[in-house]
DNA sequence: CTGAAAGCGCTTACAG
DNA sequence: CTGAAAGCGCTTACAG
């Protein structure tokens, strides 16, 4: 179906003036008096004229569009930051277009492609989660500015928004410590992703600082931080001859699997086994217990991340470090581990 | 941050060809000998050509934009839907740009007009809650093909997919009443939003074959299907002189709601008040005891959406009627329901 | 205060 | 098989 569009140039032709007179006019030039242009609104409001951005776009060298690239639009956490990019890029300009990767790499590498030949001025990313292979990034950082949100890699030297993750794992398993908590395990991702990492290095300082001793039959590990795998490793943990006394998931769907199970074999939560999570997902409130968790402020972390990459974008100098602006969480202490 | 690019001309220039040449060599066209193709493919290669695709579609006088535009990407129905989009989107030439209207009518026309200035090629859209004014949907159907998903209007003459609400929620309320349920409650929306209401036509009919009386009481409103409406319309049924043994809601959330206050005022469920949302959300299977809901496929919903838009996009004739695609969902029966 | 003209990068009808 | 030229809709330096 096609229609056709009012262009400056009928405008021109119907007031019998020039291109170049109605452009400026409708750009409230100085130079256009006010009677012209008063008309040339006048006529563009009756023709419905509407600006070709295409013609714009071309024509200034610049499309004003921003790439935003994500595992997956459904997680929640994910969604949040994208309400908070949409939200603040509103404030500017730049129209944002998502794709999903589906946490495939070669899914990653195509759509990063795709958007660069699509002409976006700036990247926003959060790397999947079998990512590898770190060079389709540094090929796009060549062209355009790249800022990492959430999922991110020390491997790229660009701007990385992340949350504070050593100090929140330690506030989180601090609080443990603090509710009389002493065998403390932990659930984390297996492969060496930054958010895993770090968590891990938060509660190995918890721990360190708190005289707790590292028992490794309580560190255990998955390559999927589902419910499933929650429940899972929550079976090993309870058959273990010193049964932990709480249990530190890096994720919320991990916590809600050991909540399961653990509510399954009637252990009482939090007094024989206290959890914690981690994201403040909308399903830790949903689950009884109510789980403590780790808030991350999704909308902030996108409002940041798209100012960031604005800035960028409109700055001269190349961003080609690997800079880290870290968010603050809080925790949310819940039925999980500590009833009032 | 500006980074240079190559165009034609460089190519052209460096092998001492037209940019003609080029294009067509670029573009695989017949004219063009192979030999002459592979070096300017080459050629390309080797400067890392990016085709500008602003200069193609201005050129082409096409975007190969499509505007998404829903209420709020963090409704995980919505996340699904959108999923779908994304995924079919790909298969096609074109992008899609998402922006959300927070429930919000005036953001709503805002969008609206903003993808039209954009230059989308089509709009893919849920309405928002509070819409009651649809002129801005009539106005942008002047300009490009339009379809709803979801959140639709019968008041605007376009393709419409939508769930078989009737007969879904039929299914749900016969089947409360094969699980010997007679006072079956319904929470539904005081607006007569096309969902809410389609809805109650279901469950009345379910209620009018099974020759069961309509109690008044038992059919309650709110504005806001919430959780925290579930609860406290949950407060109001259980003061009922005559309890309901059921409660359909039209919402997941609502359903949520009844749950939590059913259990902690320690009412037996499925046995005393069964319970059945509508959605399928990820809470469904959170909550304990686990609720029997109405399965709404959304990745089916978007890509059908987008199909179909594009078919419309892509199509001489116009398509101004109102046209009603419907899709359909299936009962999936858990906990809140039977005890099998 | 206004206009003629060039040019952004690409495609394509026309000519050879 | 290849090239010169026009043109998509817009902006802006230049001239008046």
């Amino acid at each position: 179906m096609i229609k056709e569009t009012t262009t400056l140039k009928q405008i021109a032709e119907s007031l019998n003036v020039s291109i170049s007179t109605v452009s400026r006019a409708l750009n409230d030039h100085v130079d256009i008096s006010d009677v012209t242009k008063n008309r040339v609104i006048e006529e563009a409001k009756r023709l419905q004229y509407v600006p070709n951005i295409l013609a714009k776009g071309f024509r200034n060298h610049k499309t004003n569009i921003i790439g935003v690239i994500v595992p997956s639009v459904t997680h929640y956490f994910t969604s949040t930051i994208l309400k908070g990019i949409l939200l603040e890029s509103e404030k500017t300009r730049y129209t944002t277009i998502i794709s999903e990767t589906n946490n495939n790499p070669d899914k990653e590498k195509e759509v990063l492609q795709t958007m660069l030949q699509f002409g976006v001025e700036g990247i926003l990313m959060s790397l999947s989660k079998q990512t590898k292979e770190v060079s389709p990034m540094l090929q796009a950082l060549k062209k355009r500015p790249l800022v990492l949100f959430d999922k991110v890699s020390s491997k790229i030297p660009c701007t990385q928004i992340v949350i504070n993750e050593v100090s929140a794992a330690f506030d989180a398993v601090e609080h443990l410590v603090n509710m009389g908590k002493r065998r403390i395990a932990i659930i984390k991702e297996e492969k060496d992703s930054y958010n895993s990492e770090k968590r891990f290095e938060g509660y190995l300082e918890a721990l360190k600082k708190n005289n707790l001793e590292i028992d490794n039959s309580l560190i255990l590990s998955t390559d999927d931080s589902s419910i499933k795998e929650g429940k899972r490793l929550t079976r090993q943990l309870i058959c273990l001859k010193e049964k932990p006394d709480a249990i530190f998931c890096i994720t919320d769907s991990l916590a809600i699997g050991v909540i399961k199970t653990l509510k399954k074999v009637a252990i009482k939560i939090p007094s024989e086994i206290a959890v914690v999570g981690f994201s403040n997902s909308s399903h830790s409130t949903i689950i009884e217990p109510n789980i403590t968790t780790v808030n991350q402020p999704g909308n902030r972390i996108g409002k940041l991340a798209l100012q960031q990459l604005v800035k960028e974008i409109e700055s001269e100098e190349e961003y080609l470090t690997s800079k880290f602006i870290e968010i603050n969480t809080n925790l949310i202490i819940r039925e999980s581990t500590f009833t009032g």
